[in-house]
DNA sequence: GTCTATAACTAGATAGAC
DNA sequence: GTCTATCTAGTTATAGAC
């Protein structure tokens, strides 16, 4: 469904090479990417539409069409944006991580930015499709290098224990993203939550417990941390 | 928004009596109800409309109004009657859980059902108002007895191990019920998903070989399973 | 309690002026 | 590249016949 418009939807792989510098076309690009992500946020993915968006970025609604050829396409973009960015601006954390408790670390950071659209946005439009839309597999593919990097994390946290070679960490890693997922929208869920906050503090007083047993072998007291 | 329409929406605690038995109004009812689940697992929370239930349940779009007085007020209904249904088909089984694997069997079990309709609306349906909808704060309400029983169970699993008092088991179940939405979230978004399986065995794995480590007191070696 | 018909509106998407 | 105007189809919700 939904013809193409008329200019190609996807992102060109070699820029197009806009003549008056990057202007205009690409920076309309991002007003509509940042307002789609304000709009889920606020709004609900059910009351995103195309003029909800136009109407949250205060530009006309045809121009959502004309640059993404769908308000789905749009979205995809948005997310993948929206992830990108998270992958930026955490990559450089989370490759120092090297335990439990560090992990949880990033995760109330990433966690405690209520102004930040791209979290509630990013969960909203994975909850959203995931019983619809073709896009569903494009969606997990966005999402693996995050994965991947939790994975790193897990590794190293995990280096030297005598359980290291009985942890899947790819899958563990998987787990944890749908943890987050998951906390991220109960958390969303009661406008006045608080008790999200908590359960990032156990859950760090947890890792916190179970990080030295890892390196606990059967009988053997626990090493000590730091 | 939305004025209520010439039946008062909301369950009544005192059944109203109908004449003619429960035929009728009560049986068209439930078919609502089941229309509005299977038509949010099939076509998303995006196109569940009132008319699309309605073609799902073959029965007439106006009697979504008539019997519940808006969609949204539907959905609820819907989300509270399939969390009720699980909850008792699982809650014998809950209550014999003594130990971590026993949990994720019933996780396992839980999940497996690929015609259930149920999960995947109700997924669906905290996800996607984990952004909108002044009726966040009733789904919470309704998933709570849920998350008490998975307490319960945790308490059960950890009797005895020298880590019980430090564990908050209510809000580790509320991590495992975010967890678990996260992981049935994710496993929609690929419609050939094979890889939810494997991680569930993971899991069951890993928490096979967590179970006796919590009855391990440092410096002790484990106890014997069974 | 269930139906048909319809009002009032909003959605996605496109054509064509600028 | 951005705008206005518009077409078509689908939406919630209600009125009123049965």
């Amino acid at each position: 469904m939904s013809m193409a418009a008329s200019r190609p939807t996807g992102r060109q792989t070699d820029a197009v090479a806009p003549r008056r510098k990057n202007q205009g076309g690409e920076e309309t690009r991002q007003r509509i990417l940042d307002a789609a992500l304000k709009t889920v946020r606020d709004e609900g993915l059910i009351g995103t539409s195309a003029r909800a968006i136009a109407r949250t970025g205060d530009f006309n609604q045809a121009l959502v069409f004309y640059h993404f050829g769908s308000v789905e396409e749009l979205l995809l973009a948005a997310l993948q944006r929206a992830h990108e960015r998270r992958t930026e601006r955490f990559k450089p954390r989370l490759e120092e991580v090297t335990d439990l408790a560090g992990l949880v670390e990033v995760a109330i950071d990433l966690h405690g930015r209520p102004d930040d659209p791209d979290l509630p946005a990013l969960a909203a439009i994975v909850a959203g499709w995931s019983t619809t839309s073709e896009l569903g597999p494009k969606v997990l593919e966005t999402l693996k290098p995050w994965d991947e990097m939790v994975a790193g994390a897990l590794t190293r946290a995990l280096e030297g224990s005598p359980f290291a070679p009985l942890v899947p960490t790819g899958q563990l890693a998987h787990a944890l993203s749908a943890l987050f997922l998951g906390i991220e929208m109960f958390s969303r869920l009661d406008p006045d939550d608080t008790t999200t906050a908590e359960l990032f503090a156990s859950l760090g007083a947890l890792a916190t417990l179970a990080g030295p047993m890892l390196n606990t072998f059967p009988g053997e007291p626990p090493t000590e941390p730091g």
